[in-house]
RNA sequence: GGGCCGGUAGUCUAGUUCGGUUAGGAUCCCGCCCUUACACGGCGGUGGUCGUCGGUUCGAAUCCGACCCGGCCCA
């Protein structure tokens, strides 16, 4: 064995090995009838770099896997991948000078850049370490067999009654020329204009303020709060326009905020969501005022200007006609397209066809099947109800983009009816297939229309627990596997991607997907602000794996409490890096005394301090376990490190040594090696699923030939039951004694090999008496040629040769 | 404005469920020591008004209340 640990060298080799067909069985979910366990993990979105985050929850379902495994249970990890989306294709529109027009061809080009970068992100996830199942479940949302699902689901709902199309003021990207889910936007805090306009109601001037006076050839109604003693003679008038001049209603409604510019606002067709309720509340007539482009259309002069540039000129005008009372300065949260893109253009409100799922009748029902799901932590839980609950629309899934799954239904243009594919037929796009019949079957007219709508991306990834479990293809697995025991993901994506595969699936099923919802935190820049570009602070996984090896990386985020969001600092890894050396040099020293064809513990034969490791063993075997059982890692990490480094090695190892050089019975000695070995066999399988490189060298180079396995991947979890019931107390003594006498040694400025002439140890009796039962250890451990004995408060002494 | 989380040495963190030794550990820094596994090591040391204020109590990092600061999500 090399003196220094190379993880370069050892972390290649095995995860090579884990790859080859041999090892595979390790890995392979075999649904052989033992019991199953199922982790539903994130597939990510194909950006082609793994960053921190992604390696913090690939190393978290490799760490649980890799001990489920160990505990006997059949273990389906699986790993998709995200494929289809907007960055992507602006990336292939922009980078590649592909035009969107030639759909066909786009998408093939959308295709062969998802491959590179997956390519180059399971490289990554490899080098981590990671070892899901990919040769069973490696799944890619842009496959036609996973469109072939997606659509297949879509079909079952519809024939549940839940998808319907309609005319719907949707939120409108016009830089990405599509609608998008309300999970894609953000508010953006931007400075800005409040305008006070003067409105003219019966001889007077009203002053309303707006943020938008080039929405006003959409206005449609003036709106006041019903307590507000200033407009209380307002209700039921009429005021008109400035400068468009078309005359409005005034209303009166409990949502208009008293307090806000003039107390006066006014309602357009659309500039926010409360206008959209506003409309449908009142049967306000709608005027559309911009278009899919941003431009201005039915405003007169005003036409094809973009809307902010319209703005301007709308204000210039006001200010001519004396139609402008003043103009203040105000920072405001604009709706803006800020989610899987960088894009952060603000919204607008744009009526279009568009194709939705029925989603709000369900709230409760989510709720229920969430409260008896196990969350971990639990307090993530209130954050799904938060979000359930302000749910105000149901899931618009049409996207006016190419690259993505086709909405598999043809429509008639005459009633609207929604016509599906035959079964047998799909995957389908209705651009270029023929639908099933030429006339619609409900009004008899010929004219059905197929769609260029895709579907949202959370269309696609919803039905990931489904896809696992083989709910479309595999009636045998997905009786066992599904609802899967937990779903693992962010806590950012708790309103999208769980909230749509709970919805999803329970409707499909009749079932929940999960069991339990792990929800781990966000690893952030070392700033402690969210990894960005911008700002610089971005750390990418194969830095560290580099530099210090991935069971070093792993042990720092598995070190962290899980749903914590954490600042990434090298501190811990470096750690974890010394910790491994740790490991490398302590097992070199021991391997050294190895030699018999098998070690059995035989408790008869142990000393006092063989006793007393065996027992701190049996304490960490049992709290790791109960750490692990609780999902609580870090605690788990923690017990281990302190364990090995503080108890065995600093410890045990060197109050050993003489009876390993130099023993007075060939007894003491093999209780010694056969200590040593059990402890180290039993620890590199506690290790084994946080540090998989370490463990399977050691266990390759020291531990197969006697046990057998394969590897230490498929070798069962440690049980305290298999060590023996020993009492460590007096071995705990004498360490202590050691250990005392070591510190009084080091601050005599002495070297540990120099010859002590006399020392002695002040304590109680029951201590004195154990320290002379085993005076020739403590003697030997620290070169003392007398050693005295004084009872009293404890306390050691010693004399300089 | 609402919800959730956090605030413990320069930095990071355990302990808070269920109040009770001198608040444990890591890292940084300083000192000593190359000892036949490891200097990526060993031993020791400096460093804390446990966010602030008040309350309950014989006793509070821990329980209660108010507030301040930071983060995330939402409006």
């Amino acid at each position: 064995m090399d003196k220094n640990y190379s993880p370069q060298r050892v972390e290649e080799k095995w995860q090579n090995s884990w790859l080859s067909e041999e090892y595979y069985q390790v890995y392979k979910f075999k649904n052989d009838g033992k019991p199953v366990f199922v982790i539903d993990t994130p597939p990510p979105f194909t950006s082609g770099e793994l960053h921190m985050g992604h390696a913090y929850w690939n190393i978290l379902n490799d760490v649980i896997a890799r001990y489920k495994r160990m505990c006997g249970f059949d273990v389906l990890l699986p790993q998709g991948w995200d494929c289809q989306g907007l960055p992507t294709e602006l990336k292939v529109q922009y980078k590649w000078k592909v035009s969107r027009e030639d759909r066909k061809f786009f998408r093939e080009k959308c295709m062969e850049w998802t491959g590179s970068m997956i390519k180059s992100m399971k490289h990554s996830m490899i080098r981590l370490g990671y070892r899901p199942d990919w040769e069973q479940f490696e799944y890619r949302t842009m496959d036609k067999s996973y469109w072939k699902a997606v659509q297949e689901s879509l079909l079952l709902m519809l024939e549940k009654g839940l998808i319907y199309r309609k005319e719907f003021p949707v939120h409108w990207c016009s830089r990405c020329g599509t609608a998008l889910a309300q999970a894609e936007l953000g508010y953006v805090q931007k400075a800005g204009r409040l305008y006070y306009l003067k409105f003219r109601s019966e001889e007077k001037d009203l002053e309303v303020a707006t943020t938008r006076p080039e929405l006003l050839p959409a206005c449609v109604a003036l709106a006041v709060s019903p307590g507000d003693e200033r407009y209380l003679d307002l209700n039921g008038r009429e005021a008109e326009v400035p400068i468009f001049g078309q005359k409005v209603k005034i209303l009166s409604d409990g949502a208009v905020d008293p307090n806000f510019g003039t107390g006066i606002v006014m309602v357009c067709t659309y500039g926010d969501e409360q206008d959209i309720k506003w409309q449908q509340k009142y049967c306000l007539p709608i005027l559309k005022a911009i278009d899919e482009y941003g431009k201005m259309i039915n405003s007169g002069k005003y036409n094809g200007m973009k809307a902010a540039i319209a703005r301007d000129e709308v204000v210039k005008d006001l200010e001519a006609a004396g139609r402008m009372a003043k103009v203040d300065q105000m920072t405001h949260n604009v709706l803006t397209h800020t989610e899987r893109a960088d894009c952060m253009t603000p919204i607008e409100f744009i009526v279009k066809d568009q194709w939705f799922i029925r989603t709000k009748d369900y709230k409760e029902r989510i709720l229920e099947e969430s409260a008896n799901m196990k969350w971990i932590p639990k307090f993530m839980s209130q954050r799904l109800v938060d979000w359930v609950n302000s749910i105000e629309w149901d899931w618009l899934i049409s996207r006016q983009r190419v690259f993505g799954t086709p909405i598999p239904f043809w429509y008639c243009k005459k009633c609207n009816n929604i016509i599906p594919p035959r079964r047998e037929e799909l995957p389908v796009d209705t651009m270029i297939n023929m639908p099933p019949m030429e006339k619609c079957p409900k009004c008899g007219e010929a004219e059905l229309a197929g769609t260029t709508d895709v579907c949202d991306v959370w269309v696609d990834s919803s039905i990931s627990p489904l896809i696992v479990t083989g709910f479309f293809n595999d009636k045998s697995r997905f009786e066992r596997a599904y609802p899967v025991d937990f779903r693992q993901q962010g806590h950012d994506i708790i309103r999208t991607w769980f909230y749509y595969s709970t919805f999803r699936c329970l409707i499909l099923t009749g079932k929940a997907p999960f069991r339990g919802v792990l929800v781990n935190g966000h690893i952030l820049g070392p700033d402690g602000s969210r990894m960005s570009k911008s700002r610089g602070n971005v750390i990418m996984p194969d830095q560290g794996v580099n530099e210090y090896g991935a069971d070093a990386i792993r042990q720092a985020v598995m070190s962290l409490t899980i749903g914590s969001d954490f600042p990434f600092k090298w501190e811990p890894v470096k750690y974890g890096k010394s910790f491994l050396q740790k490991v490398w040099s302590s097992v070199r020293f021991a391997e050294g005394f190895f030699a018999e064809p098998s070690y059995v513990l035989n408790a008869e034969e142990l000393e006092e301090v063989d006793r007393w490791i065996i027992s701190r063993l049996r304490e960490t075997v049992l709290k790791t376990t109960e750490a692990m059982e609780s999902y609580q890692f870090h605690i788990a990490v923690d017990l281990l490190q302190k364990f090995y480094w503080h108890d065995l090695c600093d410890q045990y190892v060197e109050s050993v040594k003489p009876r390993l050089y130099s023993p007075k019975t060939p007894e003491s000695q093999r209780a010694a090696k056969t200590t040593l070995y059990v402890v180290i066999w039993n620890f590199m399988r506690l290790l084994a699923p946080f540090c998989p490189h370490i463990a399977e060298e050691v266990y390759q180079n020291v531990i197969k030939g006697r046990e057998g396995i394969a590897s230490i991947h498929a070798t069962p979890y440690p049980k305290v039951g298999d060590l023996p019931e020993v009492d460590g107390t007096a071995g705990c003594t004498i360490v202590k004694v050691i250990s005392e006498l070591r510190t009084k040694k080091v601050e005599a400025k002495m070297a540990l090999s120099a010859e002590i002439a006399e020392a002695s140890v002040h304590a109680e009796a029951e201590t004195i008496r154990i320290c002379r039962e085993n005076e020739w250890i403590i003697k030997e451990v620290l070169h003392i040629k007398e050693l005295e004995y004084v009872e009293g408060e404890f306390k050691a002494e010693i004399k300089e040769e």
